[in-house]
DNA sequence: ATGGTTGAGGTTCAA
């Protein structure tokens, strides 16, 4: 049975709706999570995703900033959004569902970005991003007897040297600095999560899925860095087909800054 | 050291 799986940072689900669509015709896959959708529940375009056959989709909204959903062609089950740090954001979302006599729970984060200054004692939003990324190590893939898991989503660490255009330039640059990626490599560590892009793609290879906004020629330049995820829980891992970067969806119009990652699975 | 761009919701903050 086949099953793929997609996470992409959409930086304002409202007005990326024709891009989104243009994913989905082109792409279906069976499960689509969202991060930064940037509006409340009810502002949610509910419809187009329901006319492309995602029927199920719960939403983890807040009104301007970060928020995160989960659209689905499969029935979705026990969800349930944790609140991190305890700020009132919104940056997870997570629901249980059934595929290939499997029982799955997916996770989607946005891990906070954590500003410019890598120094939590001047700049309170790193100081988040750490203690956020701390929180994330309680979380185990095995938390369920008999349920396999899924994480995705925008974790704004690129952990890996290959991670980034120039490691040596980026290790003073927050999403790269040694105590965010050594936090990140030890939530998958003590979570005892694969990192399945990683499995397909060997470390001695770059992989990006983010460009700035700011370079004047994003491709040319191609500085970008591995800052979306998907991970899953040992068991999964043998069934991974293929992992799809879709460095094109950058230069579509009007696009997010990130590109969506899918994960291709015959259970 | 600085500036480059984008989005939401207001005339600034977060990324």
């Amino acid at each position: 049975m086949a099953l793929s799986i997609t996470t992409w940072n959409i930086n304002s689900v409202r007005l990326r709706m024709p891009i989104v669509e243009q994913f989905l015709k082109s792409h279906s896959p069976d499960i689509l999570c969202l991060q930064e959708i940037k509006c409340q529940n009810d502002q949610f375009p509910l419809e187009p995703f329901q006319a492309l056959g995602y029927e199920h989709i719960i939403l983890h909204g807040q009104k301007g900033y970060h928020g995160v959903a989960i659209a689905s062609r499969l029935p979705l089950t026990e969800d349930y959004r944790t609140d991190y740090c305890g700020v009132g954001d919104s940056r997870h979302i997570s629901a249980r569902f059934q595929h290939g006599g499997k029982h799955i729970r997916i996770h989607n984060f946005y891990v906070p970005a954590g500003g410019n200054e890598p120094d939590r004692t001047v700049n309170p939003k790193f100081g988040h991003k750490l203690d956020f990324v701390e929180e994330m190590k309680a979380l185990r893939a095995d938390a369920e007897p008999g349920v396999s898991a899924i994480l995705v989503g925008d974790l704004n660490i690129a952990p890996l040297e290959n991670d980034v255009w120039s490691h040596k330039q980026m290790l003073k640059i927050v999403s790269h600095t040694p105590i965010e990626t050594d936090g990140l490599l030890e939530v998958i560590r003590k979570g005892g999560w694969l990192d399945l892009m990683r499995q397909h793609t060997p470390a001695s290879e770059k992989l990006y899925t983010w460009w700035s906004y700011r370079a004047k020629d994003w491709s040319a330049a191609d500085r970008g860095r591995r800052l979306d995820h998907i991970w899953s829980s040992p068991d999964l891992g043998a069934h991974l087909k293929d992992i799809g970067i879709l460095r094109e969806a950058r230069g579509w119009t009007q696009p997010s800054d990130h590109v969506p990652v899918t994960a291709y699975f015959d259970l």
